[in-house]
DNA sequence: GCATTATAGTTAGGAAGCTAACTATGTCAA
DNA sequence: TTGACATAGTTAGCTTCCTAACTATAATGC
């Protein structure tokens, strides 16, 4: 996955979001203050995935791809359903491939039943990268969450769920 | 702010995560599964705030260029001390300021002080753009945030705080 | 006082998304 | 069966971020 937003380092202290909230009565601070913080620790934890990933001379997008076609089981797919399944459009799926391709992590195989279509195949090569990748980011992530319980861990994701559920709020047509 | 991800549409089943445990012993799945959970909410909470903000002209780097200015009394400031509050490089400020200064919402001033300095001043349209957009901003995000309660939101920033603190275990030299 | 170093802002060029348009192939119905 | 439409993949051009290099100005230390 791919993250990039703004970092903002200066989130707004209590006193500017009440100065704002005199000028915008409509403002609910623990709203915007939840809100604010949320982005910005997602943003942070992206960045830092992208460190990770980047030592092992890997772009969040392309690795993001490896691991859908490691999760098939005949370590196979076509261009149309990464794109769907990573919620990118197929023209930047067909770059993300063009660059997992020239580094031999996957292949291009072209198919007879519809010659429109091409499959995507997870070679050797894009295996052993997994292999070597995977167990690092595990072992970090591991360390990265353990501030957090088990019980914790189902209280974000249920308030996370909560706060999806609102997000057509912000796009509605009014 | 500005935050880019794939999608993620597809999370990981709990099946999946398992098969991948088989393989790599160190997954931890509920970190992982609350890791990718928090990308997904906080990626998706980002492209409708674009949204939001596209229906004002305004792209999300820019609104909050505008707003950093409005916190200051004197509704100035520089682009160094810009670029540091919002989390971007120098270079990518004086893009925003341009872009800006284009719309008529902000302008340089120069100053004798030090004339290797701009003074970014947001002008009259520039606040009366925030005045439109701020309320339905505001608006929007109290009913997206509906949802969560006082006591739960202190909680989702108690744990945003426990999994920031983790952090720099994603980066560090191992 | 003057050479060195630091700082402010900009410019140039690269990465990785996006949309829109295009080619080739497949599907379907009159 | 053939004309209209749909689908798979790619290409071209735009956006906005980035890093690195550059210019101009200021600060520092011998």
């Amino acid at each position: 996955m791919l993250l990039i937003m703004l970092e903002l380092k200066d989130l707004p202290t209590t006193g500017v979001l009440h100065k704002f909230a005199e000028r915008y009565p409509d403002a609910d601070i623990t709203a915007v203050s939840s809100f604010l913080h949320l982005l910005r620790v997602a943003t942070d934890l992206s960045i830092a995935l992208d460190t990770c990933l980047s030592k092992h001379g890997l772009l969040q997008g392309r690795w993001w791809v490896l691991i859908l076609l490691m999760r098939e089981d005949s370590h196979t797919s076509t261009p149309s359903v990464l794109a769907s399944k990573a919620g990118v459009t197929r023209a930047t799926m067909t770059g993300l491939i063009d660059g997992l391709e020239q580094g031999g992590l996957v292949e291009r195989v072209f198919t007879k039943n519809d010659r429109r279509s091409v499959l995507i195949h997870l070679t050797d090569a894009g295996q052993a990268k997994l292999d070597t990748v995977m167990p690092d980011y595990y072992q970090r992530l591991r360390l990265c969450m353990k501030g957090l319980n088990e019980a914790q861990r189902i209280q974000l994701e249920q308030m996370l769920d909560l706060i999806n559920a609102g997000i057509p709020a912000l796009t509605n047509p009014k």
